[in-house]
DNA sequence: AAATAATGATACCATACTGGTATCATTTGT
DNA sequence: ACAAATGATACCAGTATGGTATCATTATTT
């Protein structure tokens, strides 16, 4: 029943942390230092983040990373995909065989309307509301 | 991000057909060939049940098992809790060190409220409304 | 009373997932 | 050339999930 797991987590800290430190460009070394993660697992966590896009890394000395987007467009159902796959609560209960309709359950429907009402809640935070604090 | 595991899911298919045969006595062997679920793990499943107050075991010879409530008085979330503990969608992110007041923080608030509204919605569904089908 | 048919209690097990580590290759600034 | 950074990727331990197996207990039937 958890929603949200320690790399989904970190990711957002991380990239709150980036965020506010906007448009300079930030190591792993730092955010190790900063916000208390186990940098391996940073390390594999900021690459996910880079290769969905959500950041820009740049490799070499004085590289690190830098947000793509601005804060506003960076949704934090996004993070959550990137590490969690395609949000889907659940399949349904009884697949065929005892639900004579699949398309008149109205157990399915019910479930499947918690499901984008969750969605819809969490696409309204962003990464700029976030920062702003609302 | 799975909101129902295995369990739940074969505790709710169980109980619905329990249901519908009230208020005969069903037994583990009728249900499995009923339902298609592993004869262990559906036992394991409502012997939880039952000691969870919403079935009624009847040993010997004969036995089985029948609904102990109302199909109005049990909700979807009284058999989520039973096998997957407390109704809590996630720890906040920032715990402490960031957030400078938890009780201000935004984020947690508009999580916590989803949790809320997930808790709500899923109160209404009770095993009636389900065999009722609305 | 014995046999049988049911659940109760409980220990065990295999696999997958989660969270994390380690290593080496590549790129870039000095 | 060297150092400092990320990229790619393979590996690993612990836990949770889904499921099995076994024996004890209770009730019915004969
Ligand atoms: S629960 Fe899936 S079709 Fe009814
Ligand atoms: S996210 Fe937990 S206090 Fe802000």
């Amino acid at each position: 029943m958890k929603l949200i797991p320690r790399n989904t987590d970190y990711a957002v800290r991380a990239i709150c942390y980036i965020a506010k430190k906007r448009p300079a460009v930030v190591s792993v070394a730092e955010l190790v230092k900063k916000i208390k993660i186990p940098r391996p697992f940073l390390r594999k966590i900021l690459q996910t983040l880079n290769s969905e896009g959500m950041l820009i890394s740049y490799k070499g000395k004085g590289g690190g990373f830098r947000l793509a987007r601005k804060p506003e467009a960076v949704y934090l159902t996004d993070i959550m995909e990137a590490f969690q796959g395609p949000f889907k609560l659940n399949e349904c209960f009884f697949k065929r065989k005892i639900c004579p309709d699949r398309n008149k359950c109205c157990l399915k429907k019910k479930i499947d309307s918690i499901e984008r009402m969750v969605y819809r809640e969490l696409r309204s935070i962003t990464l700029g509301s976030v920062l702003r604090g609302h």
